[in-house]
DNA sequence: CTAATCAATAACCATCGAGTTATGGATCGC
DNA sequence: GCGATCCATAACTCGATGGTTATTGATTAG
């Protein structure tokens, strides 16, 4: 899914955004309101944060009465691992090859 | 260094980067001419890119007579790693404290 | 020496995205 | 019911950013 890692990565990739999900993260669930009050910007900037870490699958949103409780969803990191953990994977990929290059070479 | 973890993540949120250096960790060490062959945009564009790759500590460059040869740095990944299992650990750990607080309850 | 190639920079443009204020639709407290 | 509260959406602004073409500096080939 390089469409999933797109979302993912961009969704991550601004620092507003990501404090919210660290919160997430740390305290658990979290209405708007007490988000709001510790992101630094308005209700509204908050609410489209969450609308992008939603479709990002990055949390989840339950509503109770006025208020809607988001939870974070931190299985949805797994194509970040994956992507990340392939990179490094070619690398050394190659570094091994290198290494039985070199081996050969010795010869 | 919550600021590496920005210019990180900004670096790897665009495509087109992403792409270039994902190509490098593959295939290893690339001139910018062969990386434009296969980026899909210009040659200044890359070399922007590129760019903004080096400041985030992903690539190299090397100088060889007329043309530059950038390599990857898969190393530079290690603060995305960190901070993703750090994510998963806050929530593994509240987790956790549910359970206990839950056979707490239990009996 | 000259022409050609490589890569970086400059200058510019268009789009995107994060922020704002204003507003509306639900829901709760009284 | 009525005002207040909570959150989402609309409409807009503005700066950042990814793209382009043009150019320049450096190096290689002939």
């Amino acid at each position: 899914m390089p469409q999933t890692q797109d979302v993912l990565f961009r969704a991550l990739a601004d620092p507003t955004r990501r404090a919210i999900f660290e919160r997430l993260c740390r305290d658990g669930d979290q209405t708007v309101a007490a988000l709001t009050a510790r992101a630094g910007v308005s209700q509204p900037a908050v609410s489209k944060h969450l609308g992008v870490l939603k479709q990002a699958g990055l949390v989840r949103d339950r509503h109770a009465g006025r208020q809607t409780h988001y939870s974070a969803q931190p299985k949805a990191l797994a194509p970040l691992i994956d992507w990340t953990s392939q990179m490094a994977g070619f690398w050394q990929s190659r570094f091994d090859d290198l290494e039985v290059l070199l081996k050969r070479m010795d010869q």
